[in-house]
DNA sequence: TCAAGATTTTCTGTATACAGCCATTGGGTT
DNA sequence: AACCCAATGGCTGTATACAGAAAATCTTGA
C-alpha cells in the first residue's frame, strides 16, 4: 500500500482504532460515523477530495464507501453526480420504524411456523436472562444502559436469524442500518427519564412473550407481538423529537422538522 | 471519455442498444442480463478482466456494477475478495416472495390508513381497466402476455407509491429486483398452461379488491389481500420448478434444487 | 504415485492521471 | 443596473499503473 503524504495527524490516529479491514471498509465505517455525528453538511454535495484529506486515503476506497452508503440509504445520489448526506422527514423515520417492525414480525411468524433449533432458542432465552439483572430497581446507570443496548441488539439479531432465512435476515439488517430504525437506536433518549426503567421492563416482557409464542408455534401472535414491540421505538421517537440530544442519539440531526 | 482500443466489436454493438447511461449503469444493466441469462458460471469467482473483455470498458465501472449487484443480492461477495454469481435455494426464493408480499401488504395498509391522493387512485384504477381487455376469453397470445406483465408491474409500482413513503417504496423496489421476487417474474411460466387465463383473472380480482379496500380505508383488509395476492407467485414458483424454462423465466437456473 | 513445498502467474485492492461536465464568476452588452 | 454570455475552476466518471495476496502450476522428495 502506498501511504499518501497528505494524511492528517488525526486521520492517522483514527485509523489506528479501526485497524483490520481494508481501506474501503475503514472508509465506510468512518464515513458513517462522520455522518451520524453530524460532521458533514447535510443536503449539499460532499466533495470526494475533502474526504481524501479527512480520511487519509485515495479516492478509490472513498468512492466505494460512498456507493455503499448510498445503497444503504444514508447518502443520497445527486442528479449531477456525487452524493449528499440525506435527511429524513419525521414521517420517513416513523416509516422506517414501521418497516422494521413489519419485517421483524415476519421473521417471528416464520420462526414460529417453521420451528427453531433448540440451541438457538436457548441462546435467545439466555440473552434475555442476562438483561434481567440490568433492570433491577435502582441500578440504572450508564454501564447498565450500554449493556442493555448491546444485549437488546443481540436479541433482535438472533430473532432475525430464527426465521432461518438469509434473505430476510439480510433485509432486517439492512433496514436496521438506519440509526433511528435500529432496535436500540432510540433507547438512550429516555435514559434520564423517570419512566426509563418501566419502558425497558415492558420491552423485556414483550421479548419474553415473543419467544414463548415462537416456542409454542403461535405464528400470528408472534408476528403481532413484534409489531407491537416496535411501537416502543415510536414512543422514543416522539421523545427524541421534543428534546433532541445528539450525544445520546446519533443521527437525530438528520431528521427534518419542517415538512 | 477515452475509448479503449480493446473494445470488441460485439461489445460496441451491444453498447449501442443501451445508449444513454454512464458506463457504470450500462455495466450494471448488461451484467444483470448476463447473470439472469445464465451466461456467467454460478458459484465460482468471476474475474473482472473477463468482464473487461466482454463489456468493452475498463475495470472501474465494472467494479462499481459488481458492488451494486452485490448489494442487490444477485452477486455474492467472496471471502478472498471478488464476487460470484449467487444461487438461491427453493426456500430462499419462497422467502423472497413472502418478503415482497409482506412489504406490499405494509404499503397497502399504510395507503389505506393515510389515504391516497385521488389522482393516484384514478391512475391505478385506469391501469387495471387497461388489463381487463387483455383477459378477454380466447385472446391470450404473446403480445397480450407482455402487455399484462408491463401493466402488472406498473400497478404494483403504483401501489408502492400509494403508501407515500420513499423508504418503503425503495425497499419494495429493492426486493422486487430479485427476478423471482418480482411481481411479474413468474407470470410467464404458465403462459401455455390451460389455466393461464384463470390465474390472471384471479389476480386481477385481487387487484381490484385491494384498491377498493384502500379507497374504503379498510387497512387490515388491504394488507391481508396483498399478502394473499403474493401467494399466486408461490404457485407459479411450484410450476416453474417442475418445468424450468429459462427462456420464459429469466433466472430460474439460479435456483438450487439440491438442499 | 502421491504429497508437500516453492515458484510463477493471475487477480483484486489501491493510487493516480486524464477528460468532460457542471457551476460559479467575471466581463460585456443592453 | 440588470441580464446574458464566456471563461475558468473544481469535481466526478473513467482508464490505467502498481503492489500485495491468493491461486495455480511446477518441482522435488519420499
Amino acid at each position: 500500500m502506498l501511504t499518501s503524504p497528505l494524511r492528517t495527524p488525526d486521520a492517522e490516529s483514527a485509523d489506528a482504532a479501526l485497524e483490520g479491514g481494508s481501506q474501503a471498509v475503514k472508509a465506510q465505517l468512518r464515513l458513517r460515523e462522520l455522518i451520524l455525528a453530524g460532521h458533514l453538511p447535510a443536503g449539499t454535495r460532499i466533495a470526494e477530495l475533502t474526504l481524501v484529506e479527512r480520511l487519509g486515503m485515495s479516492r478509490t476506497p472513498i468512492r466505494a464507501a460512498l456507493m455503499r452508503l448510498g445503497e444503504e440509504g444514508l447518502l443520497q445520489a445527486l442528479p449531477g453526480g456525487g452524493y449528499a448526506v440525506r435527511t429524513f422527514s419525521e414521517r420517513e423515520v416513523a416509516d422506517a420504524i414501521e418497516l422494521r417492525g413489519t419485517l421483524e414480525g415476519l421473521a417471528a411468524r416464520l420462526a414460529a411456523e417453521r420451528g427453531v433449533r433448540p440451541v438457538l432458542m436457548q441462546e435467545a432465552s439466555a440473552c434475555l436472562d442476562q438483561i434481567d439483572p440490568l433492570l433491577q430497581p435502582g441500578g440504572l446507570d450508564d454501564a447498565h444502559f450500554s449493556g442493555y443496548v448491546r444485549l437488546n441488539a443481540r436479541f433482535h439479531s438472533m430473532l432475525a436469524e430464527m426465521a432461518g432465512s438469509a434473505v430476510i435476515a439480510r433485509e432486517i439488517e439492512r433496514v436496521s442500518g438506519l440509526p433511528f430504525a435500529s432496535p436500540s437506536g432510540f433507547v438512550g433518549v429516555q435514559a434520564n427519564s423517570p419512566d426509563a426503567r418501566d419502558t425497558l421492563v415492558v420491552a423485556q416482557h414483550q421479548h419474553r412473550q415473543v419467544l414463548q409464542a415462537i416456542a409454542q408455534r403461535e405464528a400470528g401472535r408472534a408476528e403481532a407481538l413484534m409489531r407491537e414491540h416496535s411501537r416502543i421505538a415510536h414512543q422514543h421517537l416522539g421523545l427524541a423529537l421534543k428534546n433532541p440530544q445528539p450525544s445520546v442519539m446519533p443521527g437525530v440531526q438528520l431528521i427534518r422538522h419542517e415538512d
